[in-house]
RNA sequence: GGUCCCUUCGUCUAGCGGUUAGGACACCGGCCUUUCACGUCGGCGACACGGGUUCGAGUCCCGUAGGGAUCACCA
């Protein structure tokens, strides 16, 4: 079982813990499955968890866009087959560009989507004085060296390398400086031994992926104003927090050998990789604001389900034979690295639309009732009188691909008057259909059950009645009843609507032909 | 430009030396039908190219081309 090796990740753990709200939630539930006697074994982990520890790092500069989802997906996925654990760490070592919103930004769309994790969330901004203390040990052991050259000087020496065909890699002018200038700003640079040696690792998407050591650069670990880098808190976090299996956007397979570097130089072991192909826009480029919408949040407002977009999402890049719909459980039970492809994909949203219509198809009609209502009531539609919202979202499941289009679709049933479209009302209310309509309204108030049985039978009385069909019969009723010509079946709208709505209706209609 | 990654229908993919190259979305058409949909049946449509290896390559190897990522005191 896992032990941590740092106190100072130790106590900060909890700190962080005590800082979220959330994760004391997660970790009462973990609590609640234990023996008494384990109990305060579980703030730290769980007792019967697999030695899988995997997480997900976001940085917190803006929302959580349809790529971070589905590497948190992917990496949930497996940790929950697996039994191990989920950790949820905030990158935020860029001060400036991280905001609390984004943070909880973040986490509502991960709670969105189904994503719990296990422990966090840790913040990197808490966890500086580790941090310094890892670059105090690599700059005493000789493996991290300070450099004072200028941003400026290095920006110069960038062009002029490049311009000359060269590589735009660091001099190394400081490793070489025998006398530190008293008092001028320094960085620290993680010094890459070994330069005529390679460093490889076995990625468990890619394959073996090798880099020869003299294509990496002394990257800066600490800047200027003493805060670190990307490249090396991510190593330390990595290992502090004991993840053994690094899953995440393969636009980091070119700071992986450094990293590896820099794991060997603190002593740490070195974890697994994994890493998942792009999802590029339709142009084949990396998805961005410009393809339209990228925040996973958004897909929420469009009326999107959380369970279309996890299927979406984890079908795009790994798939299960000739499956295509996957509860979350399904996919607990059938992810797989080993499945998930090597190539980047393109963002479909036909596909995604597709699947949300299945889901709305298929969900359960009482929850997807008062997820209506909150539908309507941004379409500015009061829905708190007026039929059950479940018998409506049976009536209209089938032709609507989201919630939105489900909510437009049923504020009919809620208006108090129906606003008939000039078209429909110009050719289906007037005064040849006017007997129809009449017909219709005795029939349906002598019916004594009102279900879409008796309603149809009563249908049925007035087509022998009239000698029309119901093709004839249909569309004013229609028309009065929702204004429109497009809508469900009649009978479930009559059903739905019940006698009272149904034949007052049924009379403005006939009233309003003059 | 250097480095790294990738390459089966328009898109997501199945395939793991022998298949009429399968499925899904989208598109087109038939059927169903009280509108719109849903459903259902059918159609269109791919192994990037060139060399090898092999009795036999979508499958293995090497090139070429194309695409992507990355080269910051961002993450």
């Amino acid at each position: 079982m896992f032990s941590f090796k740092s106190k100072a990740f130790h106590a900060r753990s909890f700190q962080s813990l005590a800082s979220s709200e959330r994760s004391e939630r997660a970790r009462e539930f973990f609590t609640g499955l234990l023996p008494s006697t384990l109990q305060n074994l579980a703030p730290q982990r769980s007792y019967f968890m697999s030695g899988l520890r995997v997480r997900f790092a976001p940085s917190p500069t803006g929302y959580l866009h349809i790529g971070g989802a589905r590497t948190a997906l992917f990496n949930y996925l497996l940790a929950r087959k697996e039994k191990g654990t989920f950790v949820l760490r905030i990158e935020d070592t860029d001060v400036a560009r991280s905001t609390q919103e984004s943070v909880d930004a973040i986490l509502q769309a991960m709670e969105w989507l189904g994503l719990s994790y296990d422990e966090g969330p840790f913040y990197q901004s808490e966890r500086f004085d580790l941090y310094r203390q890892k670059v105090q040990q690599l700059l005493d052991s000789g493996k991290a060296y300070r450099c004072y050259c200028s941003a400026e000087e290095l920006e110069a020496r960038r062009e002029a390398a490049l311009k000359e065909g060269g590589k735009p890699k660091y001099d190394r002018t400081c490793l070489r400086r025998t006398e530190a200038p008293e008092g001028s700003p320094y960085v620290v640079r993680f010094q890459v031994e070994d330069e005529e040696g390679v460093t490889a690792f076995d990625d468990r998407i890619k394959g073996t992926i090798t880099f020869r050591n003299d294509e990496l650069d002394d990257l800066i670990i600490l800047r200027s104003d003493g805060t670190p880098t990307y490249n090396f808190v991510v190593v330390v976090d990595d290992a502090e927090m004991g993840i053994n299996l690094v899953i995440r956007g393969d636009d980091h397979i070119n700071n992986t050998p450094r990293q590896i570097l820099m794991y060997k130089a603190l002593g740490y072991p070195v974890p697994g990789f994994a890493h998942v192909p792009m999802i590029l826009g339709a142009d084949k480029t990396r998805l961005s604001k410009r393809h339209g919408a990228t925040s996973v949040m958004v897909y929420r407002e469009m009326g999107y389900l959380p369970e279309a977009m996890v299927n979406y999402l984890v079908r795009l890049g790994w798939s299960h034979g000739d499956e295509e719909i996957f509860s979350m459980s399904d996919l607990i039970d059938k992810f797989t690295l080993e499945a998930v492809g090597k190539s980047a994909g393109v963002f479909n949203p036909e596909k995604l639309l597709w699947l949300n219509a299945h889901y709305i198809k298929t969900g359960d009609p009482a929850r997807l009732g008062k997820l209506l209502l909150e539908y309507l009531a941004a379409e500015g539609i009061d829905a708190t009188r007026g039929p059950d919202p479940a018998a409506v979202v049976v009536t209209l499941r089938e032709r609507a691909r989201t919630m939105v289009e489900m909510a437009k679709g049923a504020a009919f049933y809620y208006v108090p008057e129906v606003t008939y479209e000039a078209e429909a009302a110009a050719k289906f209310l007037t005064e040849a259909q006017r007997p129809v309509l009449e017909s219709v309204t005795a029939r349906l108030e002598a019916l004594e059950t009102f279900d879409e049985e008796a309603i149809s039978q009563a249908f049925g009385m007035v087509m022998e009645e009239t000698g029309l069909k119901l093709g004839k019969v249909a569309p004013p009723v229609r028309v009065a009843l929702t204004g429109s010509t497009v809508s469900p079946s009649v009978y479930e709208v009559i059903a739905v609507l019940g006698r009272e709505q149904t034949l007052q209706r049924l009379r403005r209609a006939a009233a309003a032909i003059s």
